[in-house]
DNA sequence: GTAATGTCTTTTATCGTGAAAAAACATTTT
DNA sequence: AAAATGTTTTTTCACGATAAAAGACATTAC
């Protein structure tokens, strides 16, 4: 097995949601850009429709035949990048504890485990150290350097240096600049998700993410920018894992973000400054109160994974 | 071809080194920690090591029978790993001209003319990303973002950041902190070179890299740590590549390193911040100062190299 | 009995290979 | 002639295989 298909599995999952809306489908370039794939993969995908009698297709004329049935779509499972399956497997063997400081991590038996070839294994390793949590031994194993306290201090003092300082960017930024319709945006969901609090909490995670991206971006500076990458990777795996609460949290940081976006709206820095900081101040003590202080907890079965092996 | 043995090349040749200094060398795994390499890779070099006459080896019997010749050497290009031969090439074609943000990196071709398999091409583009100085399009191919004035500021602008911060903590750290003997030995150093500076100028980039490493290590934190590897790496080509005035910029770098020292032996705030300050604005006008305004030169012969590709 | 050497096993680093997907080129349609 | 479709080429992605290097185990020496 050389490569799986999962771009073209998940591309033709979107493209069937797409078909509810229309009669007739636009012209492949369009679909791909639409679809964010080659015109390959939309001609693969028009093909396969063509054959399961979802639309006709002569050249120029895609007409829609019927509604998508929950048979047409390809497993979900099947639609996730290699990478993708690698990472959550091994956040997963990471967070569900028995994964000590120090413990040195098998290239071989990961790949073996998660059933893939080792270059992927390989590739996702050095993608992830950039998150500071694994360290590679010069010609030798990996080490886990583990989601411990330390971990997670380092992270948010850095995290509030970054974002201190795009807050104050953002709040400096030309009246005219189109942040801030992004922020009036943001401000409307975030109040319909606070009336709707009781059913929708579990939503706010993806709200959170992209006020503070939009909030890093003023920086204009890449590592500022691309450090977001390591806090939502940690917040993503930690609403995951942590669920105590999640309901009550949430509500309180939708209110912090109200005051937040209110302070960057009012662009006075002293405003801007006080509300970011109590933001991420409950943002720290929220990601701190999830992490034992000792150390992680031991798998449930009495067993370890082979993956994280004793030095 | 599946893997080089540099590593015990690379070993091999700095264990020749040794040989000047004792008739007989110690036992197998003290070597193996000397050299930092396996008990496997020693005992690679001791079999060569007696077949080429060099030492008499019997269990734990290593005499050294004769000094070692040029001509026992292995040439230090076999001695670089694929991933230093890999950098090298690629930073060569990126300084040496014609590589314009936007340009497309193309794997395989840069695989083809490094003489490389694709996945060590794949691997070090992945580990280089975090530099930003490239991105990857989603499910197709690098983009070259450029070694711009814009990548110069924002570099330097996190720099401040956090050199400010590590000098901050370096000057709170306990007297009887080991950093204060490191920072005496370095201060030593520092005085030896300014001294010598007429010969030795060439010198001063390793112990520049040596002061800010032992500064921002005081921050305790990995972050901070380990966004030195990208000032390093830039540092390092921007050296190699931009020599003009290169005597007097490290005069005058080695006396702001010295007032930098002292101020952070005073363990005043005040003066740290200070000298700090004055040593980071003139390296950043030594970084722009190297970077053309608008773009990168073109190279010497017209033709463009086949690595990066206009989009 | 501790620490070395000798031997065997496992893991890492790298390549060539082949299918998926992208991209380039050629042809047709409007 | 601009933009689509049809066809071919190139590149990316992922695998298994193999030599280098590390690591583990067994044996010997002090």
């Amino acid at each position: 097995m050389s490569k799986s298909n999962n771009v073209y599995k998940d591309a033709f999952n979107r493209c069937l949601r797409l078909l509810d809306e229309t009669q007739s489908l636009p012209s492949e370039p369009e679909l791909g850009t639409l679809l964010g794939v080659s015109r390959t993969t939309v001609r693969s995908i028009l093909s396969r429709m063509e054959e399961t009698g979802l639309i006709a297709w002569n050249k120029r004329n895609k007409t829609v035949l019927r509604t998508p049935r929950p048979e047409d779509f390809f497993p979900e499972e099947e639609t996730d990048s290699l990478a993708e399956i690698i990472e959550r497997s091994f956040m997963r063997r990471l967070l569900a504890g028995g994964a000590e400081a120090g413990m040195q991590i098998n290239e071989l038996e990961l790949a073996r485990e998660i059933g893939v070839g080792t270059t992927s294994v390989r590739e996702f390793l050095i993608r992830f150290s950039r998150f500071g949590l694994i360290e590679k031994r010069r010609n030798s194993h990996w080490v886990l350097k583990g989601f411990t306290r330390a971990f997670a201090l380092e992270l948010t003092e850095i995290r509030e240096m970054f974002e201190l300082r795009s807050a104050a960017a953002f709040a400096a930024l030309p009246q005219d600049s189109a942040v801030w319709a992004d922020l009036d945006r943001l401000e409307v969901e975030h109040r319909q998700l606070a009336s709707d609090i009781a059913t929708r909490f579990n939503e706010f995670s993806e709200l959170d993410e992209r006020l503070h991206r939009l909030i890093h971006r003023a920086s204009h500076n890449r590592f500022i920018v691309d450090f977001y990458d390591v806090i939502a990777m940690i917040f993503h795996y930690h609403y995951q894992w942590n669920k105590a609460e999640e309901r009550q949290r949430n509500e309180v940081a939708i209110q912090e973000h109200l005051a937040y976006i209110a302070a960057l709206k009012s662009r006075d820095p002293a405003k801007v400054d006080t509300a970011c900081r109590k933001h991420l101040k409950s943002a720290r003590q929220t990601l701190l109160s999830s992490i034992p202080e000792g150390r992680q907890a031991q798998p449930a079965d009495g067993t370890l994974s082979g993956t994280f092996a004793r030095a």
